[in-house]
RNA sequence: AGGCGCGUAGCUCAGUGGUAGAGCACCACCUUGACACGGUGGGAGUCGUUGGUUCAAUCCCAAUCGCGCCUACCA
């Protein structure tokens, strides 16, 4: 077995590694395709770009889904969890043509071909890079079911789903306005734009007047606009009908002061807007959205001012040829020439930029394939309305409703190259379209040989959207699809909902007939310690990669503005440093760098937010507290060992029959536990798994459980040690595989420590290769025991109230103390007695007593307790004055306690109305304050006797 | 402009119609043979503000302030 030696602290970077090997040598991740749905599971992983490295959102991704994914495997579910990269169109195309220019090159110098062997070449140098780093994390999918995709299969996937569509007339071809980046030189998608709004209290623009004069020379119009160089495109001038101002010139024509064109002043009611601007707007039907819709309705025709780069076409007249901007100020200084200026205005808009070039995106009249949306989003509607599919948290249903009833025709074309090339030929003698599955060799229309290929690729969502069932064979009819589609949960971010999930939705209702998953499942977005978004000009992004395997400070930083530099950080600066330091202020409570947090920690700290909040606040102290209960389960598991390596088999197919009080508490509350954990993994909230094996592990078995072995371990007797041995190990071995999910590397390094006497066997007897395949903990491994955990919290409540008397009268921890025990319970006096060593040892006392209660001897240390007396004798060292302030602030906090309830008790509207059980708690809990500070009182009047 | 979310301890976050919880930080004590990446004890919040519903509101409703996000428009 490769295992380590349990040197002494725990060492992620020596235990994550090993289990990284060994599951990727075995088969534990593999999934069957028995052609059968039941008792299938089934995650699609959202495919990372394959330009992209691994950042938080993936780290994020892969802690929630690989949970699921464990537990279900671990319950004997048919698992599969499918990796894959998708080749991200726009995102690697403009990476490739970067490391190009470096070479002096374009993409146009290579020409088509030559370019797309170029990217794929940088796909196979980097494309796997992601599933390491998805390794890294701990990841469990089969990886033998990787897909890429732009692989043959999905590619001929895209083109049947395509051929399809176009088939039953949903995917058509359209001149229409689209929004142009001229950096990208390709349309994007209404989704794809990014708004950019003004600064508060700053204008990012300017309103430009400037008159037409009429073509009769009876005067001038003027219009105002931020973008003048479009006038060069414009075709008409609108007014409002009503409008008094220009009501008599509707119908006149005025002369452009720079082209040869006349054009009509025509009354339109839907665009013209007369408190806008001077009421009345210049028509640019080739370059506005709202200008194309009104030059359709007046029949106005278009003129393309611009060329695919941004600079100006012939019609630009004197200015063809300028870039857009710089044909802005020359058309402007040009109106001042002829006299036709009328003035500026600071003004706001909110620029549309393409989301990757970021640079302003021009509207223009191009010619793209569009997919019809409605016939596909009203099932996709539907099936969310009748529950088929679930959204969690659901208020994310409002916002999927919403886009998919408003939305438009989906713009599937892009001006690249790489991609899915688009399956259309066109005649170059009828002028017919061509569509099909394969590669014609002449026009279905005319029969003419004379066809090419459009040059355009599909929108890199578009095989996205087919994902669900592309991956799994389609459109053949696999054994996998029968046995895996629809998948059981889509765990994505909330930001790719129109992206992805709703196309996804769409596609797969339509393709597959059903939906492509019952539940999806938002997660929010990781953001720095200040609540910022990550970005690399904010200067505050951290690779999870270094949380893992721990960095200096300066790398982390150099990491975070991107000026990632090998070996040394070289080139930081002041401001660099400042920036991050602020987004982090925590960071300065780590001295000596981050040190390596390993995966496991760093995936439960993930783990431990709720998920459905919208941002997760990245915290590093807190995440440093996570690491540190790693090591604590690795201590635990450590001693544990010493003790338990002669552990006797536990009884067949149950738990460990409970000898003692300890016992049957701890397995009561590993009961609890195993609840907990198995909630919180299946509701999605991993947060309430995480706290619940938190506090069973470090508070209960920790602190208490294993505290209470050792009096045992020391001087117990045979049967008791062998009974305690078992509970132990019993307890060990199920938070073992119950925290699997969560910190797969650390608890298989523990679990493969344990004695095979102790590891749950499956149900052939075998003791499993790995936690990756054992049985996750059900009720069969322990049961709650209500009596157990009520006797136990007297005992446990005695040994704190002993502790905070001698904590606040400042005996020290070596003093000979003798600590009395009074009660008129038997029960709790057995309790007591039974429990002898554990009371010494825990409160450090040299000798308790238990007795009945009696008549309060002169200077102890005093506290009433579940009707419990404690006493200390300190005849000598107590000082009254300590006694008398801490018995005083026992006292008043039972008063004020017990005064609030009393207050509430005596509203008769309230024992009208509340519900009995709520009435007698408080009837009981009253009781008890009452007595408490009975007794309190009585042991106060004495102290001020003594004082 | 419309929609959504958030505001709880110094920080990061859970939570509930019955007078509040965690981690970290803080204070004091303890180097006890799993762990100082530890143990013990302690302090700390008028649950953004104002109204309303209720016997009872941090929780439900309304308004308001502050912050964030999304969608749309912008001559």
């Amino acid at each position: 077995m490769s295992s380590s030696d349990f040197s002494k602290p725990y060492d992620p970077k020596d235990v994550e590694p090993r289990w990284r090997a060994r599951a990727e040598a075995s088969g534990w991740y593999a999934a069957r395709d028995v052609g059968a749905h039941e008792d299938s599971f089934c995650i699609m992983i959202p495919p990372p770009n394959v330009t992209g490295s691994l950042h938080m959102g993936h780290a994020l991704f892969i802690t929630l889904q690989d949970a699921m994914v464990r537990h279900a495997r671990m319950h004997g579910k048919n698992t599969l969890w499918l990796p894959g990269v998708d080749h991200a169109g726009i995102a690697t195309q403009v990476v490739v043509e970067r490391e190009l220019r470096r070479e002096g090159l374009t993409r146009h110098d290579l020409g088509r071909e030559r370019f797309i062997d170029r990217v794929w070449e940088w796909k196979r140098r980097s494309g796997d890079r992601i599933f390491e780093q998805l390794k890294v994390m701990g990841a469990s999918p089969d990886w033998s079911r990787a897909k890429f995709t732009m692989d043959p299969d999905l590619s001929a996937a895209v083109r049947e789903a395509f051929v399809r569509l176009h088939e039953q007339g949903l995917m058509y071809r359209a001149n229409r306005m689209v929004n142009w980046c001229p950096t990208c030189r390709t349309v994007l998608s209404d989704l794809e734009v990014d708004r950019e709004e003004p600064e508060a209290g700053r204008f990012n623009s300017e309103l430009f007047s400037f008159a037409y004069k009429l073509s009769d020379g009876s005067g001038e119009i003027v219009v105002a606009t931020t973008r003048p160089e479009t006038m060069l495109g414009d075709l008409a001038i609108a007014v409002h009908p009503d409008d008094p101002r220009y009501r008599d010139l509707i119908g006149k024509t005025v002369r452009h002061p720079f082209v040869d064109r006349e054009f009509p002043i025509i009354a339109d009611a839907i665009l013209a807007d007369p408190t806008k601007g001077t009421g009345a707007v210049k028509i640019t039907p080739a370059h506005d959205f709202n200008d194309f819709e009104c030059g359709r309705r007046h029949g106005l025709g278009e003129i393309t001012i611009l060329n695919p780069d941004g600079t100006l076409n012939a019609e630009g007249g004197p200015f063809a040829g300028m870039d857009r901007f710089a044909a802005r100020e020359a058309v402007k200084k040009a109106l001042e020439e002829k006299g036709l200026a009328r003035g500026s205005a600071p003004h706001n808009i909110a620029y549309a930029l393409c989301q990757r070039s970021k640079d302003i995106l021009e509207p223009t009249l191009s010619p793209q394939w569009y997919v019809k949306m409605q016939p596909l989003a009203e099932p996709a509607v539907k099936a969310v309305e009748e529950g088929r599919t679930v959204f969690v948290p659901e208020e994310w249903t409002k916002t999927y409703m919403h886009w998919m009833t408003h939305i438009q025709d989906w713009c599937v074309s892009r001006q690249l190259w790489w991609g899915h090339q688009i399956p259309a030929w066109y005649c170059a003698d009828c002028g017919g379209t061509t569509v099909q599955r394969e590669d014609p060799s002449a026009c279905q229309h005319c029969g003419s040989a004379k066809i090419t290929q459009d040059e355009d690729v599909l929108d890199t969502w578009f095989s996205s959207a087919l994902w669900p069932f592309s991956t799994l064979g389609w459109p053949a009819e696999t054994d996998a699809l029968k046995t895996f589609y629809p998948t059981t949960v889509m765990e994505t971010g909330y930001d790719i909902i129109f992206f992805w999930v709703a196309r996804m939705m769409m596609m797969g209702i339509h393709f597959m007939g059903e939906v492509p998953f019952s539940r999806v499942l938002l997660h929010g977005l990781v953001c720095d310690e200040n609540g910022q978004k990550m970005s690399k000009v904010k200067g505050n992004v951290i690779d999870p990669l270094d949380l893992v395997h721990g960095a200096t400070v300066d790398q982390v930083i150099a990491n975070a503005v991107g000026k990632r530099v090998s070996g040394d950080a070289v080139g930081l600066d002041a401001a660099d440093r400042k920036k991050f330091l602020d987004a982090y202020p925590s960071v300065g409570k780590l001295p000596e760098g981050f040190r390596a947090f390993g995966a496991d920690a760093l995936r439960f700290y993930l783990g431990a937010h709720a998920p459905q909040s919208r941002k997760i606040n990245l915290n590093l102290s807190r995440l440093q507290g996570y690491r540190d209960f790693c090591n604590k389960i690795w201590n635990a598991t450590r001693f544990a060992l010493t003790h338990i390596a002669d552990v006797a088999p536990r009884p067949t197919g149950d738990f460990p029959t409970p000898h003692s009080l300890a016992e049957r508490w701890i397995l009561s509350r590993l009961a609890a536990a195993v609840e907990g954990v198995e909630n919180g993994i299946t509701q999605f909230r991993l947060d309430e798994a995480t706290s619940a094996v938190y506090q069973f592990f470090w508070y209960e078995l920790c602190d208490w459980f294993l505290e209470l072995c050792k009096p045992v371990f020391d001087a117990g007797s045979d049967a008791e040690k062998a009974s305690y041995k078992l509970t132990l190990a019993h307890c060990l071995e199920v938070s073992h595989r119950l925290m699997h999910p969560l910190m797969p590397h650390l608890t298989e390094e523990c679990w493969s420590h344990l004695p095979d006497a102790i590891r749950r066997r499956r149900s052939d007897g075998v003791v499993p290769e790995a936690l990756a395949v054992a049985a996750f903990p059900n009720a069969g491994d322990a049961r709650r025991d209500l009596d157990a955990e009520r006797v136990m919290g007297v005992l446990q409540d005695t040994i704190e109230g002993v502790r905070r008397i001698c904590a606040e009268l400042g005996i020290k921890p070596g003093a000979a103390i003798t600590v009395r025990l009074r009660t008129a319970d038997p029960r709790y006096a057995q309790t007591f007695h039974d429990y002898e060593g554990a009371l010494r040892r825990l409160t450090r006392a040299r000798e308790v007593v238990v007795e009945a209660p009696g008549e309060r001897p002169r200077g102890v240390g005093y506290a009433s307790i579940h009707g419990v007396e404690v006493l200390i004798p300190l005849a000598g060292h107590i000082d009254p004055a300590k006694e008398g302030e801490r018995l005083e602030k026992d006292v008043a906090k039972a008063r004020k306690e017990s005064d609030g309830i009393t207050r509430r008790l005596a509203n008769a509207n309230f024992i009208a109305n509340a519900p009995a059980e709520v009435v007698e708690k408080d009837q009981a809990r009253v009781r008890e304050l009452t007595e408490r500070i009975e007794r309190l009182g009585d042991a106060l009047a004495i102290v001020r006797e003594l004082g």
